[in-house]
DNA sequence: AACACAATTAAACATCGTTCAATATAAAAT
DNA sequence: ATTTTATATTGAACGATGTTTAATTGTGTT
């Protein structure tokens, strides 16, 4: 089966180190979910896309869920990247926030199948999502927190509440848009409801009280 | 050429009509997806279920997609009865949306994989979503808009619009909740997020604008 | 040169969605 | 009644999937 390639006869042992395999068996699979979208990810075409078969990634990952999220952190990586970039030239908190939310719905609608990947997957029953994970997410709604610590308001709010309510939100109007549950969802109509909920969230928690 | 149109009934085998057949092949997939969650779903399964097999499915079904597509609407028949049967004893709009929000909680977390379902399946590129469908989600969103409507604040707002970001959010906490990618993400933490989006946001829709 | 050990493969397994020729059976025609 | 017609239903097959495993192949060590 597993075809010979690159003129290669085969794929000998010290031609990569385990990390090495496992770092372009990720990269390989991001390649695939970012075209054809995770449902097209299968183990036999990650292998040949790096010239071995599949023995060697089980070899490497314990299986196809592990491989997935790691792609899925190195999603999250990009888009911490691309956030925290767009972030930095702006001065009213809800001027930050506003843009991390634009931002975010570009992501999403500009790499649609990786950004999907990352929510579309879920770990059987049993397994736990794995810390390093989790800590990406955590940095992500860093990115929030940060923005709304400067929120003057006439009571202290707990930025962590807030950057969680709010970025879920903001997740939740991108779900629901990307996957067609909405009329009209294009990518315009989308920022409009971010728009809308950010402003009027923002504005909540700044008025007084009743 | 005698073509039978009309009331005249065909089924050669005369246990049950085509009808019947659909809806005993969704019943049994509702109640697998339940049990067993979506990733346990498959034809053979529902096929046997019903005490026939995967050909008659799919002679009835076009794909194991379509018969999905039916198990959700179903789900979101469900879900749209517990919540216009919890939202008749407010009064004060934002009592109505606040209880809108807890009871949608609650049926995420007490029919997880029903819930999971309607948002972890998405149909191949290509085929959209029939109207049907999404006219539950609608519906659905009528619910919230019904309770915005009576809002009083110091100018007209755009209740398809408030509802649609409002209740976007409220879903993607939902979201983030169930699939772990929260910390603390028990059903009462869920809850106060949602209290903190929905109580923010109206509060700035009835807030004057700066 | 021979050995031991890890990396890698090829093949197999069970299961999946889906298709299709063959069969069974009810209704219509004779 | 008997034949004809049409289709509901089956059962087996197909290709693809994730995963496992016995057998090899290559490398480093003695």
């Amino acid at each position: 089966m597993g075809l010979p390639h690159g003129g290669r006869l085969m794929a000998r042992r010290s031609d990569h180190s385990r990390e090495e395999i496992k770092t372009m068996a990720i990269q390989a699979a991001h390649q695939i979910v970012e075209r054809e979208g995770l449902v097209a990810l299968t183990t036999r075409k990650v292998a040949n896309a790096i010239g071995y078969t599949v023995g060697t990634l089980y070899h490497v990952f314990q299986n196809q869920d592990e491989l997935i999220v790691h792609v899925n952190a190195a999603t999250l990586d990009d888009l911490y990247k691309q956030l925290s970039e767009s972030a930095t030239h702006c001065r009213k908190p809800e001027s930050c926030v506003l843009i991390l939310g634009h931002e975010y719905v570009r992501f999403a609608y500009q790499h649609r199948n990786l950004w999907s990947s990352v929510f579309e997957h879920s770990l059987p029953a049993g397994d736990e999502t794995p810390e390093w994970f989790r800590a990406r997410v955590t940095k992500l709604f860093g990115l929030i927190e940060a923005a709304l610590e400067n929120i003057t308001g006439n009571q202290r709010i707990d930025t962590q509440l807030a950057s969680n309510a709010l970025w879920s939100g903001v997740h939740g109007i991108c779900v629901l848009g990307i996957t067609g549950k909405l009329e009209h969802a294009d990518e315009k109509n989308i920022n409009v409801l971010v728009d809308s909920l950010i402003r009027n969230y923002l504005a909540g928690l700044s008025a007084p009280k009743k």
